[in-house]
DNA sequence: TCCGATATTGGACATCTGCGCAATAGGCCT
DNA sequence: AGGCCTATTGCGCAGATGTCCAATATCGGA
């Protein structure tokens, strides 16, 4: 086995343990474990533990924005060429699905993909530590900024085919992302307290009023 | 030393460990050397650690909490009966400010004091352990639910009133305490992402919006 | 003054943690 | 085949953690 087969392994290891038992749970024998391997070869890899945690969070997070950056992409492919018209024709004020709508609930579709609770938990624990292990603090930051900017991108697309009305897409974007985030938090650390279904749909509609579209005009799934 | 005065002591100690090194990572043996005192002591005056720490969440999660009701509360005693019976005669439609305006503000002035950085940071480390560590995670959900129910209470009241317009006050109290919780965790974990000012303009602006009043209808200070 | 209750000590125990090291196995080049 | 580099093993060490317990200190009341 490669050494950087070895070292994608471990760190595959890692995060499955650390999806299954949350991040700080997470030990040398788990992952040797998991890899069935001696817990020295995880040594041998990585200068300490920490290192493996950072990257199994870096990995599982990154994962999971690169798939939302696809399928949100993927939407411009599957747009045919006659629609991309009607939209141009329509100008502002339309009232049909467009790109935009489609990639706006692409993207909280990926987003509130938290039901496996221990992804979300993962960003909580990297919330926590944040500000004591700078690791994981530029890790999380980076991410979440990254996130906000792929929503940016998505208003600002919709506003400029005049889908969409919005004064400030950055402010937007925080706004959405933030009670996303607190509903998830809701979701996950107190179990129950918040129906996930409710939260999505709350999600949505609350996108719906700070674009200017009607309530519903989203796509729901 | 009385029995009362030493587990509020012990408390104490928690706490002030706990705001240094984080809910998690605080020992027994942490507590018992900030207390000059022995280990066993804990265990004689608390049956667990994790009770230790929940407690210390509690008292100061709690204290927060106790204050913001007694805030809001004593807007009722400042609110003079002439200003009431306005209140009454002008009925639904009317755009002063009432006494449910101002328990709006001062609930929303209370809840985003987290400039305390530590006081925010506490929250986030309850809900990250909150999974495995059952006792906090029963206090963080209990006092979520009770900041929850604080702000159905004062929605419900302008309702009533007339001043506010909502169609289900626990839903609205739920996305409001929601969005703020997300966009402070942005300001304590990622400090400088998000401005603080910026935040609180942006949680006053959703309540309006969500309560059918004119936007800058509720106090700024 | 003595006694009993209890506050308090200090350490033992079992378990777990990250980490390092000497020994082994395995495969590639000469 | 022989030799060498390195992947891999398995164990041991040192420290930390929660919990428990027997021994001691302390103090209030009879």
């Amino acid at each position: 086995m490669t050494p950087a087969a070895r070292r994608d392994a471990i760190v595959d290891a890692a995060l499955a343990v650390a999806l299954r038992k949350g991040l700080g749970a997470t030990t040398v024998r788990d992952v040797a474990a998991e890899l069935h391997c001696s817990s020295g070869l995880i040594h041998h890899y990585f200068t300490s533990m920490d290192d493996v945690l950072a990257a199994a969070f870096e990995r599982a997070a990154g994962h999971d924005l690169a798939e939302a950056e696809a399928a949100v992409a993927a939407e411009d492919a599957s747009g045919d060429a006659a629609e991309h018209a009607a939209e141009h024709a329509a100008g502002a004020g339309t009232t049909g699905t467009t790109s935009a709508h489609r990639k706006l609930g692409t993207f909280f579709g990926t987003y509130t993909r938290a039901d496996s609770d221990w992804a979300y938990q993962l960003w909580l624990d990297a919330w926590a530590e944040a500000v004591r292990r700078p690791a994981i603090g530029d890790i999380s930051r980076q991410l979440n900024a990254a996130w906000q900017q792929l929503l940016v991108r998505i208003i600002r697309e919709g506003v400029v085919v005049g889908t969409f009305r919005c004064a400030d897409p950055d402010a937007t974007a925080w706004r959405l992302l933030s009670l996303i985030d607190g509903l998830s938090l809701q979701a996950v650390a107190h179990r129950g307290l918040v129906n996930r279904a409710t939260m999505v749909e709350w999600t949505l509609a609350a996108a719906e009023d700070e674009l200017g579209i009607h309530r519903t005009a989203l796509p729901r799934r």
